[in-house]
DNA sequence: CTCTTGACCTAGAGTAGCTCCAGCCTGCTA
DNA sequence: TAGCAGGCTGGAGCTACTCTAGGTCAAGAG
């Protein structure tokens, strides 16, 4: 799978996948004989996964650290579930934001709104 | 009240604050004798909403549309309007994308979980 | 009354995380 | 054999901060 395919699939953009190589947050990825890369549905699964961590907030050094886990081996495992569940905590959090900001703009529109009744335009 | 304890109410930082009068998000900000700009209340309230509105994903853009349609007067209400439940809609969608990687990563963690079952530290 | 400390100021450089662009190569189709 | 699509690289540009250098000013200590 060339690299159009791949983000078409992982959601990702062209450009963003160039960079996440060259910034070593991607696994070796194949090149075919003209030097294009070629995606396995491995490679595919892991940009798919970046996507939605960086979708919701990871920073590129947590996801740099996880890619170099999982080339370290078994052994990281433990610290990888560690990484994992820390950004589910994170996602709480945001929930919470976005709650916290959804209240703040009723409040403000439910001021508008009684100002608009008020004078019509 | 000083930038300090602006920073402190609004949960900007210092340096952000003054990037914000900088880039015209802010309104204009008073100073006294020595230059040191003076935070009024309604400083304070406008600081914190863009607080909650960038943490939210907000882009500057427009922030700084907002704040000029509070500057050019009540005419403008019906566009506020709009741009904040625009902005609403926008953390529905944000929500679902918390949901979507939550889903994921709970099937991450499935996966390595019953890995470290299988073969124990 | 000078000295230090701390809070503030500005301009500008640095950073994260992309995004776009120029200039080049290759393979397919007509 | 020319044209076009799709890929490549290196590097510039962008957003939204964040940090640094170098300076002012006020208040308290010696």
């Amino acid at each position: 799978m060339r690299i159009r395919e791949a983000a078409e699939a992982s959601k990702l953009s062209i450009d963003t996948i160039r960079y996440y190589e060259k910034s070593g947050m991607l696994p070796k990825i194949a090149r075919n004989a003209t030097g294009q890369r070629e995606f396995s549905p491995d490679n595919i699964e892991w940009l798919t996964i970046l996507y939605w961590l960086r979708k919701t907030g990871m920073p590129m050094k947590a996801m740099r650290s996880y890619a170099q886990m999982v080339h370290a081996g078994d052994e990281t495992v433990g610290d990888r579930i560690a990484l994992l569940r820390d950004h589910q905590s994170r996602l709480i959090d945001r929930r919470a934001e976005l709650d916290r900001c959804d209240e703040i703009l009723r409040h403000k529109l439910a001021i508008y709104d009684q100002w608009e009744e008020e004078r019509p335009s």
